[in-house]
Order: structure tokens, then C-alpha cells, then sequence
DNA sequence: TGTGGTTTATGACAAGTTGTCATTTTTAGG
DNA sequence: CCTAAAAATGACAACTTGTCATAAACCACA
């Protein structure tokens, strides 16, 4: 997580070592990327590089948490829309999302990142690896106001617990679903329709269940 | 994907590369692996190593594939001891892959694996970015040997697209819960058994659907 | 305005990394 | 035994990263 150094920093200079991240986890993923381009883009001396950030993975998760609480923003909006039906939220909203995947600012950082894999750095001092996303408090606001917004009375959730799994769960094929797109997009079938549709129909496997009920 | 010219090795100086691999994917994750630790474990020139493969990520893809194999080995052995039911034996054969995970030979590379994130190389000639998983004629047999182990009747399934797509649903499932238990494997509630309830409980909306069909 | 203490900025640097390539060694046929 | 193709080798240039001693900026208060 950023040093508040970083948070300190007048808009301007924050906003040119954001954009300066974008473009470079735009051109390539996070194995590839370098500090250096960073602050040569930047225009930020090495030193200061490290007083804002750890290392280049938590600049990275600080990145990638911006893009989430988008993400977060509008689907609250598309669940408010829904009245309070996520599944439906998610399959409306999941049109418009691809259209931004697709062909919006984002568009080449997505693609990195859906296609990347593994990363993180080596556990030092007993600090478990991996990429922290950063998790900030605008993005806990926006977490607990999307389950204030959801009509849970529609599922069968009962407890809080699985309420955040059936989160995660829809989140995760979500995201899935994008994976595949551009695994594929090279392909023939990476249509940004069959893409929606694909979506639809893997969060009806979860909405209605895929195990037969009555025998044929 | 590693060059013929690895294949074409003697089975033990194959299996040194294999094991130095192993080593320091186990140590940390692809992002801060480095060839020149592997080739010195595994006592091979430097110009060797790129006689075999691409680069790091490619070495990565390939040991990951072997893993892979693994795993897809032992489930087709649950769903024929299950009779065709995938759901019940992906259920089972968490909690043994549970104990494997924790307690087993590959135990630190699951948790960087598991705990890392998005990762690939930067894309030069077109070629899409992304550690490419290896592709063994191997693995294409065992994912059919799945599929046809596999009792389609007992599922809403028809087709083939959504028989691979609820296989990659649920091995997503499954990941995905391990997943969380290297997150929280600092935490309290980490209990391997807990994991295992985990699983089943996320399998169980896949299986029967989270949305409530009755009205109360 | 001056002073001292804390925070921030800076860039040279050591230590390490990667991919290449000209050269040597091995291998397999004839 | 000889030769052409395949494989092995390691020195090297170009690049990375994180650190650290030093300089500059900032701030509170007299």
C-alpha cells in the first residue's frame, strides 16, 4: 500500500505517476513492466519512486484499486436499476462493461491483466507474498452499500457469510468470462455479443443451478 | 511453450531443470524468479537455458502444466469412484487435495501461485501477452477422459460448450477456494476443514442455484 | 524574520538481471 | 573416419532494482 507521502502529493504530481502507471501496465503486464519507464514518464527522480511505494507491486494493486472502485460504482447503480436484483444487474451491466473493456481507456490494461497470471514478491519477513490489492476506504463504502442494495430476499442466502461468497462468486465468473474474451480474441468467436451472452449463461448456471432436478 | 531441443534431453538432467524450477517457484512467485537462480541449481550454462525455452514465464508455463496433470489425474479417479457425478467428486476430492496442498511437495508453489496475480511478458511481435500454460498432448487426453468419465445426464447440460463450461466453473470454484485459504492462512478461521466446507458450500449454489424459487 | 527540527527530494551507485552470439563440442549418418 | 547439423557454452552489453548520503523544502514558534 502507497506511503502517505504519496497521498500528501499536490493532485497534479499524484495524477502524472497514475497516468504514468497506466500507460506502462497498459503496454505490459506487471512481470514486464519497469520502475524506470515509470518516473522517466513521470518525470520523478528514482529516489522519490521509493518514497511513495514499497515497490512496483504495490503500485500496481494501488492502480488496479482505482479500476475496481469504477467497477463497484457502476454496478451499484446497475443494481439500484434492477431493483435490487443482482443476477439481472450483473447480466444488464455486463453488456455496457464489455463495450468499455473493449474499446475504453482501459481497454489495453484489462487486456494485460486478464491474460497475466501469477505475481508478487518474494515473502521477506514473514509478510505473506502476493499483490495487495489496496483496499481503501472508499472501496469498503462502496462494498457494503452494494449489499445494502441487493434484494436478498430473491436468493437464497441466508447469513452474511454467504452473501459475500455469492459476491465473489458472481464477481469471479464475471471476470472469467472477460478472461476468456481475450484469451480468445485472437480467435473467430471473440464477438463482444457471444462474450455477453456467454457471461449470461454461466451466471444462470449459478442462478438457477446446474444439476437436474426432476428425471427426463 | 519449451523448444524440442528439452524434450529431446536425457530424462535426469531434465528432471534437474524440472526440479530447480520447482525450487524457486516455490521460494517466490514468477515476478521475482529469476533464471540465473535456476540455472545455477540446475548446473546448466546460461545458453542453455535459452536453448530450451522462450524465457522465464515459458519455463513457468510448462512446470504449471505438470501440475495441472496432476490434478486432472487424481479427479478422473474420483468421478469414476463417484459414478459420473462431478459434483460429488470434485466435493471428495477437495478435502484430499486439500491435505496435498497444505502438506504436500508442492505446497509453497500453490501458495505463491495462489496468492500471486496477474503476470505475463510483454507482447513484441503480435504475439499475445500472457504465461502461456503448456498444452500437452497429455493433458488434451485427460481433459477427455474427464469429460466422458463424466454422467452429462445428470446435469441440465446439452451441449458440448456448456459441458466445458461447467467443468471451468467448477475447477474455478475450486481454485478460487483455495485461493482464500492461502489469503487468510494468516488469519484465524484457515482450518483446512473449514476450506473444505467452503468448497462445498460454493459448489452447492453451482449445483442448485442461489436464486430462491418458491416465495416464502 | 530567523531558527531548528522534521519531512521530502534527489541521483549516483553497487549488485544483480536478462537475452545474444560467436565459438566450441557433440551427435548421427554415410 | 569425416562432415554437416544440432546442441552447449560463457563472456558481454544493456538494462534493473533498491539504497543511502546529501540537499532542499516545509513548518511552528519566538
Amino acid at each position: 500500500m502507497p506511503k502517505q507521502t504519496f497521498f500528501n502529493l499536490k493532485d497534479e504530481k499524484r495524477q502524472r505517476i497514475i497516468d504514468a502507471a497506466e500507460r506502462e501496465f497498459s503496454q505490459c503486464p506487471l512481470y514486464e513492466s519497469s520502475i524506470n519507464n515509470i518516473i522517466k514518464d513521470a518525470k520523478i527522480p528514482r529516489g522519490s519512486f521509493y518514497q511513495y511505494f514499497d515497490d512496483l507491486s504495490d503500485l500496481y494493486g494501488y492502480y488496479f484499486s482505482l479500476i475496481l472502485e469504477d467497477i463497484q460504482e457502476n454496478l451499484i447503480d446497475s443494481v439500484q436499476e434492477a431493483d435490487g436484483d443482482i443476477f439481472s444487474a450483473v447480466k444488464k451491466y455486463a453488456g455496457e462493461y464489455m463495450k468499455e473493456i473493449i474499446s475504453g481507456n482501459h481497454r489495453d490494461f484489462y487486456r494485460n491483466f486478464f491474460l497475466g497470471a501469477n505475481i508478487s514478491k518474494r515473502s521477506k519477513d514473514g509478510k505473506h507474498p502476493g499483490f495487495d490489492v489496496y483496499h481503501s476506504d472508499r472501496m469498503k463504502e462502496l462494498r457494503a452499500n452494494l449489499k445494502k442494495e441487493v434484494n436478498w430476499k430473491l436468493l437464497k442466502v441466508t447469513n452474511e457469510k454467504d452473501q459475500n461468497m455469492i459476491q465473489q462468486l458472481i464477481m469471479m465468473i464475471f471476470f472469467h468470462s472477460f478472461a476468456n474474451y481475450f484469451v480468445h480474441s485472437n480467435n473467430t468467436d471473440s464477438d463482444p455479443a457471444e462474450v455477453q451472452k456467454e457471461i449470461e449463461r454461466n451466471l444462470n448456471w449459478l442462478e438457477f443451478g446446474a444439476r437436474r432436478t426432476e428425471d427426463k
